[in-house]
DNA sequence: GCAAAAGTGTTATCGCTACACCCATGT
DNA sequence: ACATGGGTGTAGCGATAACACTTTTGC
């Protein structure tokens, strides 16, 4: 008997629709903002809520996370990372839907600004944060706890800028995230201790006269700093 | 239709087979185990696997899980937590099965230790893990990896002792899950500074002529300590 | 020349780590 | 009396936190 042979005793099991959310969080230079949309159908039409689909046969729930995010915001290629998954019997008015909710993080510019209120879609700063439908709130609220925990202990806050920076917007960003100053002196000593910068010879100076000097990330670093058992700490 | 508007009717969406499996850690004073099962039916008979279940139309999935572990220990009222979600399209090759895992702690006794054989489940230690069905030994790496972080941050390892314990013990439960040896004047003062425990007037006089003192759980210190956004490091 | 942000060093404190001896008791 | 595990204190080190001034440059 081999294992195909299994599917006989899943017959009579009850099968249950599942579905993907996906928490969505950019940074816009000044603040962390939350990616939401507004329902256009009915029921709950006019509602904000967290992008989501159904799992379907043939996709992976990773895989469907992706997609979902490629299709909502054109972008692939970003950290997403399970969240948890909510599974209580009546969550889902309609009817039972058990939904693993994912959170990514993403480079957003000002073009996607405007460009996401096309599909009735708008990125809102974590203080004015709507009601949203469902449990969605509840996810919103877990992720954002998770991202605090997880974004001192691990560079993950890179994904939210793009491919250079300055120190003083990455404070900002990790200000933002964890909703408290940071001694510029501290930080700045912390961040490149762990030598995974590398400071490039332009400068920005759209936010002041004298111009901060950009910093790219080192991936090398990264990895190599990764498989040393990494103790990354802001 | 694309991804996006697939919200709109649940009519016409793929069910999907959802099941909980559990992760089930004790301590029997010595090293931590994980309680494995012995599959009663073809196919993979005498396979070991976690305990596991399908989800049922109008039960939760924490309610699934609590319930497995019940009729599969006999305890309530565990230390219970969802550790991953797994949804891989060819992880069971029987049939699509997106499966929830969970990891608990459990209180063991020798009784405990015995019993379960009747049910051809066996304690095994984290160094003699057998090989494991599907996609299952990939979980208990993931939640024994989880359980050394989390032990380390959050008082959880209590749930692993009985009502009362010595601090040796104690220690020893420690090292057996971060698999490394502790300096008992530390992890004394590390423990007791968090001030959650209660040191009773009795002795242990089991594993040594001069007894070591049993302590107890302190519930309205920890939750006093939780509260005040603990923090707990070993 | 001045306003505005970038960039830099030192000191005090705290928590962790490492380490060795005496105590209580059953045999 | 001795073997066995229980229980304790301290000093050094490293990491974090607190703190103020100089530099650059566009206006």
């Amino acid at each position: 008997m081999n294992l195909l042979d299994t599917a006989r005793v899943y017959t009579g099991q009850t099968k249950i629709l599942v579905a993907v959310d996906c928490i969505v969080f950019g940074f816009d230079g000044q603040q962390l903002k939350l990616l939401l949309f507004k329902r256009k159908v009915e029921p709950l039409k006019g509602q904000w809520s967290l992008i989501g689909a159904f799992i379907k046969e043939d996709m992976s729930l990773d895989d469907s996370a992706k997609q979902i995010l490629l299709e909502s915001t054109g972008l692939s290629n970003v950290f997403l990372e399970e969240l948890k998954t909510y599974g209580a019997v009546e969550r889902d008015p309609g009817e039972r839907v058990i939904s693993i909710a994912y959170y990514s993080l993403t480079r957003l510019n000002e073009l996607d600004l405007d460009s996401v209120e096309e599909y009735d879609a708008h990125w809102f700063g974590l203080d004015e944060i709507p009601e949203l439908i469902l449990d969605h709130g509840e996810m919103v609220q877990l992720a954002i706890k998770r991202l605090r925990e997880k974004v001192r202990r691990q560079p993950i806050g890179f994904n939210l800028l793009g491919e250079r920076f300055t120190l003083p917007q990455m404070q900002i960003l990790y200000e933002s995230i964890l909703q408290k100053e940071l001694d510029p002196r501290n930080f700045r000593k912390k961040m490149l201790s762990f030598d995974i910068l590398t400071k490039t010879r332009e400068k920005d100076k759209s936010a002041s006269k004298k111009g901060a000097f950009y910093y790219v990330f080192n991936k090398e670093k990264f990895d190599e700093f990764v498989a040393n058992g990494y103790n990354f700490e802001i």
